[in-house]
DNA sequence: TCAGTTATTTGCGCTAGCGCAATGAATATT
DNA sequence: AATATTCATTGCGCTAGCGCAAATAACTGA
């Protein structure tokens, strides 16, 4: 399978790239397929590849010493992802990448990147957006982990992640489908899967959302948003 | 006052600079000066101007509605920051810079390196390794934040202030200096200065800091390091 | 259809850490 | 030297949220 190269376009790195430059990445890139819990490379691997999320969707996530996890982040279909090692010689990744479903990647060696950034500014401008990006949405969740509630906690991130990955149910309708485990939000949420669940069913008495296996419906999505910004109670 | 351009050279990103650039930068640069407590600019400003901290120390840092804060980081001579504006037009500063004691900035506009960096490329690709450099840290922190117990996470918090701001006690000797109040530390931990206050009691019975008032010596580091990767008990 | 696996729920007990309040110590101000 | 201010300590009570365990529900594969 080749991939079409205008669709590299989507990736918000590339937006400004010219046709050639499309074609080189589309041809120098490797795709690798991946199955449901695999992973595209784990935290402190040399960081020799980035690569760009082509179908499915991934988590980045750190774990400590003693094996817990934390979810930072959600990589939906054309985010690029561990281009850490454009920027840094010899970097290791400060992350592990697991698909969450079976997914497909362009992996494309950092070198190659680092390489092309030396004439195009394009580039440049591209990956510090997307930096710039990352730093603001990590800091924002630094400061609720430090000073959030876990209810707020838990309503920022399914606010966030239905955003990111939400199936709209019916046109015009607010109503938006998470496929996510309670685990999911447990580790995204910086939280337990319990925690989650008790949260969850009494959000489900409220009316609020509807919760099934791996599944979130969200009803009311004005609620969700009064009780990330603590307005209710 | 006027600042010795050379002396530019030790911010990271001017690190490959040539001399008339830093020059340049000199020149336009205006010198702030600031007192203990005041602030560079807000979180929510426009990010017109870009900061290097030329003597003293700031503290970055994020509110919430309710007014609760978190430290994200310190600043130290020669770091620069707010240069969010840089990459992002009409962005707003997503933190608050407030000078921990009096300090002294050089303050840059964003428009003036950003038009530099189209034509430098040392430019850009010493802002990305501060911005990477960043998100590492940011993740790391998220991480401790999420799974690990208070105790360890002001130890680590008081680690990684002993390397950024700590002055060494005597030649040779592990000891270093600190001076931040129980709330700073507290800040940058994610807890309370109750909490703080408790735990650095608990160590000086242990022998592994002294604490006075806004001052921590550190007697035994590698004791702190062992409590930081929970290898104590 | 049935067994096995995986995800979720919920009762229960527990404790880490919060936060008030009162006191004490250090520093600054007059 | 006396007073005011700021910072730190510590006793005390409390509760948000953790985490085990057992039950249940949903899905998978033979």
């Amino acid at each position: 399978m080749k991939i079409d190269s205008e669709n590299l376009r989507r990736v918000s790195v590339f937006k400004d790239a010219t046709d050639e430059d499309l074609k080189l990445l589309a041809q120098r890139g490797i795709l690798r397929s991946i199955e449901e819990g695999e992973f595209f490379f784990f935290q402190g691997d040399p960081a020799k590849y980035l690569y760009i999320l082509i179908t499915g969707r991934a988590k980045l996530m750190q774990s400590n010493q003693s094996g817990q996890q934390v979810n930072l982040r959600t990589i939906n279909e054309w985010q690029m992802f561990g281009a850490l090692g454009v920027v840094r010689p010899n970097a290791a990744y400060p992350v592990t990448a697991q698909a969450l479903v079976p997914s497909t990647a362009l992996a494309i060696e950092s070198d190659f990147l680092k390489e092309m950034m030396q004439t195009r500014p394009y580039l440049n401008v591209g990956l510090m957006q997307l930096m710039t990006g990352y730093i603001m949405e990590m800091q924002e969740r630094y400061r609720e982990l430090a000073t959030e509630r876990v209810e707020r906690r838990i309503a920022l991130t399914v606010l966030r992640m239905a955003g990111q990955i939400g199936k709209r149910l019916g046109e015009g309708k607010p109503m938006v489908e998470l496929h996510l485990s309670r685990q999911d939000i447990a580790e995204a949420a910086g939280t337990t899967l319990f925690t989650v669940s008790r949260v969850l069913a009494e959000w489900e008495r409220q009316g609020l959302v509807e919760a099934g296996r791996e599944r979130i419906v969200i009803r009311n999505p004005h609620g969700l948003v009064q009780i990330s910004e603590g307005l209710d109670q």
